[in-house]
Parts: structure tokens; C-alpha cells; sequence
DNA sequence: GTTCATTACGGATTCCGTAAGGATG
DNA sequence: CATCCTTACGGAATCCGTAATGAAC
């Protein structure tokens, strides 16, 4: 048994059991994966692909234990690399985040520059996707980190540590009939077009809830995945924005008026998505802290070793999350 | 890096640093081995073992990691093994038990019978050692299950299941004083020399808490290891016996009278320990069955899948032990 | 002086790429 | 007919054992 071995059948399990686009991503010879596999099949002596003539068609049952055990293997030769790199020099090596627009737009940016200046050494990478998209990408191991308000509980391997919480205003041009009325009520939104996020991004669960419990049915004029979008069409006079506070900009968005909703909505988490079962380095601690200072190496760490998802709970409930 | 780098960097961690034992023990030579450890620290840029000449004298801070980290994929590697084998056919393989001499002796012989007719592929291998010992073999993964009263839960990685609970008689030659008093106590017990187990073995800190709280100071003649060193000296005469029950045979015990004492000392339980992260076998959840028929294999999952020691008192809790 | 790890070297094995072959849909 | 896996083959790299070297206790 070789570790390739391993790695091949673990890439071509995720590569939809096709071994040629496989070789591709691994810049290497179909044929080499192919002779590998059949080589681990007759050490083990048996089938981990059945096969229909010449195509791999499904993984067997044994097939599956050995592949699953071939990932977390893989997942500890990444550990004892990043073990190595930390030893050798804490300040290099790079660091690969997966995020949706809100964090990357808003967030982000000041977390970002300081880490860059405390860490010049470290390359960073950061994939914006869907919330589902970049938990899974931090599910299996393609990122480090996933950052995002929604999803990241779906996958039992992440940790999810709470780093804010936040609230809507409602965005309206000025001048706008709304900027009269003193408290902003959800009967008021629902006699106006809405614009706001589409479903299963940055709190939009929530934003939901609060007008189901009230009985209103609003009316969604555009919904879009990223607070500049709704803005734009806000400015354009397509409807009343609802946007996560902190995309609004005083001085660049001074054309608009912000009324704050948030007696209106529950507030959300923004949480970030670790693998429980990484070797996590010097700067990921720091990178952690910076965006959420209450995140601690003791409370990560913590965190991490933590199998219950109650325990989880009974360790951040004693934290109050910094508020946005 | 290679597995078999890995396996190296391990092995000689586990053999006092010494390459050359450790070759020997692999079976290889040991400039081999050298080789492979120094391309692997070649490779990761990091000393892994610190040397004083050609001496190596100790394992490095990021060593202790990578060593770490290299056990837990060997022994991850070992299960795809266990996997492959199961599933090619699930009667064949190897079960190793370490265990001590009381239940080798008189618990294990009628489990093994029925194992072995059941499964006559099976090669069954018997570690005999102290009940540390034994623990220890179980959580290096030297054996599938240890099976002891005393000192499993010493080691974390092992999951300890619950057998069955004994107490213990007093045995004395046909004719002795105790034989004509009606009901045993402490004091009659405190009032001749005794002949028991060793501390550390065989439930002996119950014997000794039951002493301690009545004020009483045994004299013991003679300490052994096993009942039957025991039973021998009673037969000279030496003192009362305080062994097992289990371990007197009215039969082949015909000459030495058992007096009951499982109301003067707090009944002891007999564990298997069992390493959390292997892959268990058919026909190991076979032989814990036939060896405690309430562990079946919905309750051994279970048991492994819980991170707490709590829950895993919960979930016996609720059984009822056998006795014996 | 014994123990022990490193270096040197040569034969056998393994690995991996290219090219050809054959099955599937 | 395009896609895809398997087989065949040859050059390069790796592995592993023996023998020699040198440092530590």
C-alpha cells in the first residue's frame, strides 16, 4: 500500500470515478492511476471501483470504508507538511479562505491588512462562492477556513466558531416616504417593493421568519446575492433595500438613507468553518483573532476538541459576540 | 513521503530511538532505515529526531508531532487492512487479546471453545501480563482488546466495556475454624493471615477499601498473581484465601472449603478495553457478545462513536451486569 | 573496545510516461 | 464516433542490502 494509491483513489472518488479528468487535475498519466488502483485492488484483494466493461461505474461497499479511510490518511500527510512548514518558519505558507461577497466586501478588508502586514510571508487565497459552495470546500479540505452567516452547519466535520453578530437596516432614496414615518414597522416594509438577498445567503433565513411570524407576504421586486447589487437598484427606485448594516457606507452611500430594522429581525451569526480534525498553525490562531478577537487559541482550541455539538453550544454561550 | 518512511520514523520512536533494534525487529537493515528517515526529514526541511554524533537522543518538538500524526495514519492504514481482509472473507484473520491470568484462566476458556468452533479461520493469539501491561498493548495497538478488572481506564484512547461483576470467597482447608462460624465478617477475617492477589491486580483496591474502612489492618502471609499460587498455599496451611469466585472449582477444589464474601467487599467489574478509532471486525463483535451477551453490537458502536466518558457511563448505566 | 548511525555502491524493483487496444453509450 | 479504461513497453528513478567509515559511551 502506497500513499499515491491512496491518493488516487481518493481523487478519482472525487473526480465522479473518472480517471482520465483525474489524471488531468493531477498532471498526471491516465494509465499511471489506472495500473496504481488495479495494484492496491490486488494487494487488498478486493474491488474498490465495480467497473462495467472499461468504465468505473460506482464505488463497492468495501469501497467506500477504504475510501473514506484514504481521506482522513491524506488529511494527516497535510497535517505533518503543515507541522514542517510551521517548525521551519511560522511565516511562511499560504492560507486559503472561501467566503461569500458580504464577508470579502465588508468584513474582511481591515482583517485582511493587518494580516498581511503581520504576516508578508503568507499567501493568501480567498474563493468566493455560495455558502454551501465554500463550506463544502472547507468540508473537504480545499480550503482552511470557511466564513459565512449560513450553511456552514450542514457538514458534521466543521467546527462552527461565531465570530458577530449583525443586523439589517432597510435603504431607501431620499426623499422617500419611509424617511418621514418615525419607527420603521414590518407592515411598513410589506406595503413596499423589497430588495435584498436571495434565498440561503447572508441571513436571509431570518429575514423570512420575521415576516412569516407577522403574517405579511412582502413583495420581493429583485433579490440578488450581494448588497451592491441591491443597492443599485435601491438608487434606481426599484424598491426598499434590506441589507446586513455594515455594507452601508456612510460616505460612499450618502445618497441614501439607512433606517435601522434591526427590532425587526432576529439578528444572525457570522461563523467561521473549521475542519475539526487539522494541525492549525501560528498565523490561522492570529488570522482567527484578528477577525474575532474573542476567538482565542485556548477558545479555539477548545472548540476543536469538543465532540458534541451541546458542549459547543455551553462554550459560547458564556461569550457575548462583538456586534456589527 | 512514503508510508513506509512513516512506519520507520514510528517504530524506532516506539523502540528507545534505537535504529538498529529496530531493524531487527522490521526484519530489514538498518542503514535502510537511516536512509529513509533522513530523506523524510530531507523532505519536510525539519530534524525529526535530535542527535548528538550518531546518536540519536531524543525526538525533536515538531518530531513529537509528526510522530504522533504518523501513528494515527499507521494505524489508520492497519484498518483498510482489516476492511479489505473482512470483506474478502469475514472468517479469516487474527485477534489478539491481552489479558491476565484470572480471566484467561477461568473466563475466557468456554468463550474461546465456542469462538473458535464458530470460527475456525480465526488465528487467536493470548498476550498474558499485568493488568497495565495488558491496557498498555491495547492502546499501542500491539492487540485488538484487553481484557482486565484493573487499570484500563489509565489510557485515553481506550473505550472500556463493562463485562460482568464478580466478588470474591474466602477459602480455607476442610476443618478450619472459620468453617464452624456461621456468618463471615471482616473481623473474622482480620484475625487470620492472608493469602490474595498483589495490589494492582484482580480488584485487590477493593479488598483493601473494605479493610481500611472498618479499621482493620489485615496480616497478609503471602501476596501471588494468580488463584491457583494462591489455592496452593492455602492447601499448605499458609493462611485464608481471599480469591475470585470464579476461580474455585468444586470439583478439582473438592479439598478446600469456599466461604462467601461477596457481603463484606464491594463487587469488582471486568472490562474490555478497546481502542476508539479501529475498525472492529465481524467476528471481534462476535467474541465481545460471547463474552458479555448484553454487549451486543448496536451497544459497542455506540460506546465507540461517544467522546465523553459521561455519556459513556450513561449508556451502561441503564444496563445490569452479569454476575459471576 | 563495543555499540551505533552514516556514507558508499550495485543489483533488483518499481514507477511513470507514451503508444496501442478494446469496450461503452 | 467520441469517450474512457486497460494493456504493453521502455527509460528513469527508487529501494534495499552489503560493506566500509567514523563518532559516542
Amino acid at each position: 500500500m502506497k500513499l499515491q494509491q491512496l491518493r488516487y483513489i481518493w481523487e478519482v472518488s472525487q473526480h465522479d470515478l473518472n480517471v482520465s479528468s483525474t489524471a488531468d487535475a493531477l498532471f498526471t498519466s491516465q494509465p499511471g492511476i489506472s495500473k496504481q488502483i488495479k495494484l492496491l485492488e490486488e494487494e487488498l484483494g478486493i474491488s474498490i471501483f465495480a467497473r462495467s466493461g472499461k468504465h468505473l461505474t460506482e464505488i463497492t461497499p468495501a469501497g467506500k470504508y477504504v475510501v473514506e479511510l484514504a481521506g482522513q490518511i491524506l488529511s494527516k500527510v497535510q497535517d505533518i507538511r503543515s507541522v514542517a512548514q510551521e517548525f521551519r518558519d511560522n511565516r511562511v505558507g499560504s492560507l486559503s479562505i472561501a467566503t461569500t461577497h458580504t464577508q470579502a466586501r465588508y468584513a474582511l478588508p481591515p482583517v485582511v491588512r493587518e494580516f498581511m502586514q503581520r504576516y508578508p510571508g503568507i499567501k493568501l487565497n480567498m474563493h468566493q462562492g455560495t455558502p454551501v459552495q465554500i463550506a463544502e470546500e472547507a468540508s473537504r479540505g480545499l480550503v482552511d477556513i470557511a466564513i459565512a452567516t449560513e450553511a456552514i452547519e450542514l457538514f458534521g466535520n466543521l467546527v462552527m466558531l461565531p465570530c458577530y453578530r449583525w443586523n439589517r437596516i432597510a435603504l431607501v432614496p431620499k426623499g422617500h416616504p419611509l424617511t418621514e414615518k418615525p419607527g420603521l414597522t414590518l407592515e411598513d416594509l410589506g406595503e413596499h417593493p423589497l430588495v435584498t438577498y436571495v434565498f440561503g445567503f447572508t441571513g436571509r433565513s431570518h429575514l423570512d421568519q420575521a415576516f412569516n411570524r407577522a403574517g405579511i407576504k412582502p413583495r420581493l421586486a429583485l433579490t440578488a446575492v450581494d448588497a451592491d447589487v441591491i443597492k443599485t437598484y435601491v438608487r434606481l427606485g426599484l424598491g426598499v433595500g434590506i441589507i446586513a448594516r455594515m455594507a452601508y457606507n456612510p460616505e460612499t452611500d450618502a445618497d441614501l438613507v439607512a433606517l435601522d430594522a434591526s427590532h425587526l429581525f432576529e439578528s444572525s451569526v457570522t461563523n467561521i468553518g473549521l475542519r475539526r480534525d487539522i494541525f492549525v498553525r501560528g498565523f490561522l490562531y492570529d488570522f482567527i483573532e484578528l477577525f474575532a478577537p474573542h476567538l482565542t487559541r485556548e477558545v479555539v482550541d477548545r472548540a476543536l476538541s469538543t465532540r458534541e455539538p451541546k458542549e459547543l453550544e455551553a462554550l459560547f454561550a458564556g461569550l457575548t459576540l462583538p456586534v456589527r
